[in-house]
DNA sequence: TGCTTTTTTTACAAGATTTTTACAACTTGC
DNA sequence: GCAAGTTGTAAAAATCTTGTAAAAAAAGCA
């Protein structure tokens, strides 16, 4: 079985295919420049996403405009990825955004 | 594996391209100029590099702007580096800063 | 067209970063 | 040691960036 073509993670599906997301099982119901900025973030899991590129990529926006349509779209993904919105997008500031993959929080019985 | 786009030693990793920095495995949260400033010293560890290419380089500053910008932005990254501050970011009086690589302290049972 | 949904803008609020200020501490040359 | 200049430092002020709710505009669709 092969992964091409999603992001997975233990709470988290993407499929970059049939343009689906789930949240623990659940589907996200997601508009079209969510489901992009979701996908786009995802894709370069682990890595900071330039505003700048955000706004080239999914609006073909340059560098000159000024808008805050990228943050109001965070802002309505966080929400629909409940509460794991805020761990999954990460603000760099004065950057852009980054989306942590999922990691287990170690348990405080293993702490050595 | 190839080393470009990042400095390396013992205990400070710096990612020029990832924009992060790394003390002792454990990511430091730097701010834009923060990581501007860490990454200019490390790009010339070992050399010094004079505040007027400091002010220059990364504030666009002219010789003769008067400002302490910039060692406020030296203390915080020394803070920032935690035990390693002092010894990494060294002040050259009159001139600048210099990044010194860091050198494992000679086991005393060695010393001569 | 008229209704619904989605996207963008607007206008502030909130938050983070950067710069300045004011003074203390230090360095160097005399 | 002293004076002049430089750097260190804490805290306040200024600036800049992001968050947010609500309204307006645009896009989709029966």
């Amino acid at each position: 079985m092969v992964n091409i073509g999603t992001y997975r993670d233990e709470h988290c599906l993407v499929d970059f295919q049939a343009q689906s997301a789930f949240v623990d099982s659940e589907a996200m119901t997601l508009t079209r420049k969510e489901f992009e900025l979701l996908a786009t973030l995802a894709t370069n899991a682990g890595e900071i996403v330039p505003r700048e590129v955000l706004l080239q990529d999914i609006w073909g926006y340059s560098r000159e405009i000024r808008t805050r349509t990228l943050d109001v779209h965070i802002r309505r993904l966080r929400k629909k990825l409940g509460q794991y919105g805020e761990k999954y997008i990460e603000t760099i500031f004065g950057v852009g955004y980054r989306f942590q993959p999922y990691r287990a929080p170690r348990s405080f019985l293993h702490v050595a």
